[in-house]
DNA sequence: ACCCAGGGTCATA
DNA sequence: TATGACCATGGG
């Protein structure tokens, strides 16, 4: 019997997880002051970091009317660093926020700012102090609808332990695989990220196998 | 007490 | 180019 191909793993994968975790309806925020920017910033501050500490912070921000690329740029860097504590790295994350905004600061929007195509934006991301393949990314797809694909710890490891790679796989090899295999659909691509990180944070953080996890049965035995 | 979390940068060899 | 150190809180 064959080995099924990267293809078939990546569709057969969505169809269990969609099926067992339903629609996700990522990304997740708390109001609809600047659900663009809220975004953004929450891509900063869950970097290595529990999304749950990040969202403490980025609560900690809206009650403070802090969602917003001008007050991010002029707040003293101290006083962001203790509201954004709870996100761990709060002197880091802190920096790295307002070099966003300054950044974003240039455009009349951030409508305007994501109003190009998807390669010229994420080189410009990627030039921004901070900003990295996934955060790039994650604001892309989450907040600029653009399909990125999003790679994190989380699809190495399952789709490792799906015999699709190795763990250590380059981001942009295991990227293209994804891209490769599926419809170039915006949404499609948004659902997938977000049940790999439900899936994962129910069933594969302690580490040698998954029992009940949907995906169980597709593992390689070893 | 240890391990990990929805990463990224920088210095060194 | 490829490791390693560093950033730091909070939950299991």
């Amino acid at each position: 019997m064959k080995s099924p191909s990267s293809k078939e793993i990546i569709k057969k994968s969505y169809d269990r997880l969609y099926k067992a975790f339903g629609r996700q309806r990522w990304w997740p925020t708390q109001g609809i002051e600047n659900p663009l920017f809220e975004i953004i910033i929450g891509t900063i501050l869950t970097q290595n970091t529990a999304w749950q500490n990040a969202e403490k912070a980025i609560i900690n921000l809206c009650s403070n009317n802090l969602i917003d690329i001008g007050k991010i740029k002029k707040i003293n860097r101290k006083r962001l660093a203790n509201l954004i504590r709870s996100a761990g790295y709060y002197n880091q994350k802190a920096e790295r926020l307002k070099i966003v905004a300054q950044h974003l600061a240039k455009y009349p929007s951030i409508k305007v700012f994501f109003d190009r195509p998807a390669e010229e934006l994420r080189e410009e991301l990627l030039s921004i102090k901070g900003i990295g393949p996934e955060t790039a990314d994650s604001i892309l797809l989450y907040a600029g609808n653009k399909p990125c694909f999003v790679v994190d710890a989380y699809t190495k490891r399952i789709f490792s332990r799906l015999g699709l790679c190795e763990q250590d796989i380059d981001y942009h090899e295991l990227q293209k695989i994804f891209i490769d295999s599926l419809k170039k659909d915006v949404r499609l691509f948004q659902e997938y990220h977000a049940l790999i990180v439900e899936c994962a944070k129910l069933f594969c953080r302690k580490k040698p196998v998954c029992k009940k996890c949907p995906l169980e049965k597709m593992c390689r035995k070893k």
